[in-house]
DNA sequence: CGGCCGATCCACT
DNA sequence: GTGGATCGGCCGA
């Protein structure tokens, strides 16, 4: 059951961030279905916030998308190297977003392998932003794309995900956001 | 149009 | 724990 635009429109991008920890992403690109449950998020939370890039209400091409009513990806590339998945949240001209940090694959792993270059799915396999993309095969072609279509949407799989089984932080690489580098806005599932 | 830099990863020490 | 890879986006001229 795919989650429903109401859940991404919700005004609250910190709890939207937290409740995402459970859920499951897919992906329908060459090569077949992928997916599997996010382990682990960032809220992001818009023209306030100095870690986001829309900080100050910046809006370029590339952000455009973070305006857009909540429920489309926002994805960018980072360090020349690697593609970044963020869901856009929050009504239009609000531009908060969610980055997906980590997974836990379920579907299609044989082809998350091959895209990975790894011979085995061990606990490193897809902890960073930049290695859930690439295992899931989306591109920073991608960004824009409507989470109610058939190409990269989550699910609700009813998964349970018990208050005490999440850990929170401060969010990682954004040292240059000063007081705000230590807003705890990370949130990741403990291990079982 | 040039130059700087990043919401990272991995190999190597 | 650290440094190099690598290139699109952004800003200033």
């Amino acid at each position: 059951m795919k989650l429903p635009t109401s859940f991404y429109t919700r005004r609250d991008v910190v709890n939207v961030a937290r409740d995402l920890l459970g859920k499951y992403i897919y992906t329908d690109l060459p090569g077949g279905i992928t997916g599997g449950y996010i382990t682990e998020t960032e809220a992001y939370a818009g023209i306030t916030d100095k870690a986001s890039h829309a900080f100050g209400n910046r809006r370029t091409p590339r952000t455009e998308v973070m305006y857009r009513k909540g429920g489309r990806a926002y994805v960018y590339l980072c360090y020349g190297i690697h593609s970044l998945f963020n869901i856009v949240t929050n009504v239009e001209d609000i531009p908060h977003a969610v980055l997906v940090r980590g997974i836990n694959p379920t579907c299609g792993k044989d082809l998350m392998l091959k895209r990975s270059g790894k011979s085995l799915i061990d606990k490193a396999f897809a902890n960073g932003p930049g290695k859930v993309c690439r295992i899931l095969g989306i591109h920073w072609r991608h960004s824009g794309l409507d989470l109610s279509g058939d190409t990269i949407w989550l699910e609700d799989g009813g998964r349970k995900v018990r208050e005490d089984k999440i850990q929170i932080s401060p969010r990682i690489g954004i040292d240059y956001a000063e007081e705000d580098a230590r807003l705890p806005y990370r949130f990741l599932l403990k291990k079982t």
